[in-house]
DNA sequence: GAGTGGATTTCGCAT
DNA sequence: ATGCGAAGTCCACTC
C-alpha cells in the first residue's frame, strides 16, 4: 500500500505527467485541482458546448465536478456529487469525463495545456453553522408568535422588570401573561433561573396567572427537571428556523410591524 | 508599470509570502486560488460560522468569492461578484475579507496554514452555448406550436414529401397549410431553397394555399432577400428557448403527446 | 432599481 | 426512492 503525499502540486506539467496526478486523485478520492486551457462538452438534461479557454477544474472527493471561468459565482459546467470519472490521453490532449446515471448525463473536459495540477487530501471536519442571533430570534418571534406557542400574542419586548429586561412579554391563548426567555444555544439551569426571576417579578405585581416559557434550540441535560419544579415551559426553537422566518420579511416591513403591534 | 507573470504558484508559503500573492491577485484583478486551513465568518442576509478545516478559496476577477470544502457542489461560503476585498496579516494569520454593499454583508476568511496560493491571469474568451439539437427544436415546436406562430397547429412531423422529409407540417390560424423547416444554426440560402422545394412539392399536390416558414436562431446575410422573393416566412427561434420548453415536460408526457396529437 | 420567473438549479426533509 | 419546498439561492429579463 503506497501512502502518498497529502498535497501534490505540478506546475506546467506535460499531459503525461498531469494524467498521473489526475488518476491518482480520482482513484484515491482526493480533491483534484486543474488549471489550464480546456473545452467542455455537456450532454444530459440539456446540452452545452464551451469553447477553449483557461479555466479551473475541481473534482471533489464525493464525485462532484466544477469548471469555473475567471468570472461568475456559478460554475460554467458542473456535475453534482456521485459521478464516475474516466480519464484518458489522446495525443497531447487530456480528457476527463464525468458520467452520472439518473439522470443520465456526462461532462467531458478536454485539456491541451495545463498550467497547474494538484491532488489534495483535504482534512476538513470543521462544523458549519448557519444561525440567527438572539436578537434575530426575538424578532422572528415578534413577527411570528406561533413559533413560541399557538395563540401567543406579544405585548412588548425588552420590557424592564426587576432583575433586567424580559426578552418578550405577552399573553397566551387563554389570556394568561407570558414571559419568554430566549437563548440562542442550549439552555442551561442559569437560563431557567433567570426566567424564574422574571416570572416571579411579574407575579408580585399583577394579580394574574403568569407563565414562563424558555425558548432555545434545546436544553442541557437535567434542566428539564428544574423547569418542571419551577412549573415553567420549554419550547424548542431552531435559530436557523428563525433566520428563515426573518428572511421572509424585509426589515422595512418588520419596522412597520413593530410600530403597529408593539406598545 | 510592472508586467507580472501570468501564473504565480507558491507551495507551502508562509503567511508573509502568501499575502503578497493575495494582494497582487486582488489589486491586479487576477484570479486567486488558495488552499489551506481556514475558518470563515459570514454576516449579512444571514450569519454563519465555519470552524477550521482545509478548503479551497477562489477569488475571481469580477470580485466573486468561493470557499469550497472537499465535498458538495455548492460552496460552503461565498460572495457574488462585485465585492471589495481587504487583506491583512495578524501574526501568523492571514485574513481575507470580502465586503459587499446592497445587501450589506461580509465574508471573512482566516488562514493559519497555507498549502498553496496561486495568482492566475486566465485568458478565456471561449464562447459558452447551451443549446438544443434540431430534433429538440422540433420537439419543442410540436409541444408548443406558438413558438412558430400564434395559432399554428402541427398535423405531422417528418412527413415524407418529394425531396425528403418535412420537419413539421401543419396549418396556420387561417387554415392554410404550413411547412416548417428548422435549422439549429444560422439559416443559409440552402435552407431556404430546401424549404422552397418542400413547399412546391406540397403545392403540386393540394389545391390550397401553402406557406413556408423557416425557423432558425437567425438568418445569414442576404438570405432575407431570397425569402422575400420566394414568398416564404422566417421565424427567429433560439435553440436555448427550445431547450427550456422541452425541460418543462418530461419525456414521458412528450411521448404521450406525440401519440395523441400527431397523425 | 425593484419585481418576476427559471435553473443542467442543488439540497434537505418528509412520505 | 420520490416529491415538495427552501435557498445567504444566483441570474437574466421586464417594468
Amino acid at each position: 500500500m503506497s501512502s502518498s503525499k497529502p498535497f501534490t502540486v505540478l506546475v506546467s506539467p506535460n499531459v503525461k505527467e498531469a494524467v498521473k496526478v489526475v488518476k491518482e486523485a480520482v482513484s484515491q478520492r482526493k480533491t483534484l485541482l486543474v488549471v489550464g486551457n480546456c473545452w467542455v462538452r455537456y450532454r444530459g438534461r440539456a446540452s452545452s458546448k464551451l469553447e477553449p479557454g483557461e479555466r479551473i477544474l475541481i473534482i471533489k472527493e464525493d464525485g462532484s465536478l466544477l469548471v469555473h471561468r475567471s468570472v461568475g459565482y456559478e460554475p460554467v459546467n458542473w456535475q453534482p456529487p456521485g459521478c464516475i470519472f474516466h480519464t484518458q490521453v489522446k495525443g497531447d490532449m487530456l480528457e476527463i469525463r464525468a458520467v452520472r446515471r439518473k439522470p443520465a448525463e456526462s461532462v467531458r473536459v478536454f485539456f491541451d495545456r495545463i498550467h497547474m495540477v494538484s491532488a489534495l487530501s483535504l482534512v476538513d471536519s470543521g462544523e458549519f453553522a448557519l444561525y440567527a442571533s438572539e436578537e434575530d430570534m426575538q424578532r422572528a418571534i415578534l413577527l411570528e408568535p406561533s413559533l413560541v406557542e399557538e395563540g401567543f400574542k406579544p405585548i412588548s419586548y425588552e420590557k424592564k422588570v426587576e432583575p433586567g429586561f424580559v426578552d418578550v412579554y405577552g399573553v397566551d391563548k387563554d389570556g394568561n401573561l407570558v414571559v419568554v426567555e430566549i437563548k440562542r444555544k442550549t439552555a442551561s439551569n442559569e437560563a431557567v433561573l433567570q426566567l424564574a426571576r422574571y416570572v416571579e417579578a411579574i407575579r408580585s405585581k399583577v394579580n394574574r396567572k403568569v407563565r414562563g416559557i424558555l425558548v432555545a434550540p434545546n436544553i442541557a441535560k437535567g434542566v428539564q427537571r428544574l423547569l418542571a419544579t419551577l412549573n415553567l415551559d420549554f419550547k424548542a426553537l431552531d435559530p436557523k428556523k428563525c433566520a428563515k422566518t426573518l428572511k421572509r420579511s424585509e426589515t422595512i416591513k418588520l419596522e412597520t410591524f413593530f410600530k403597529e403591534k408593539i406598545n
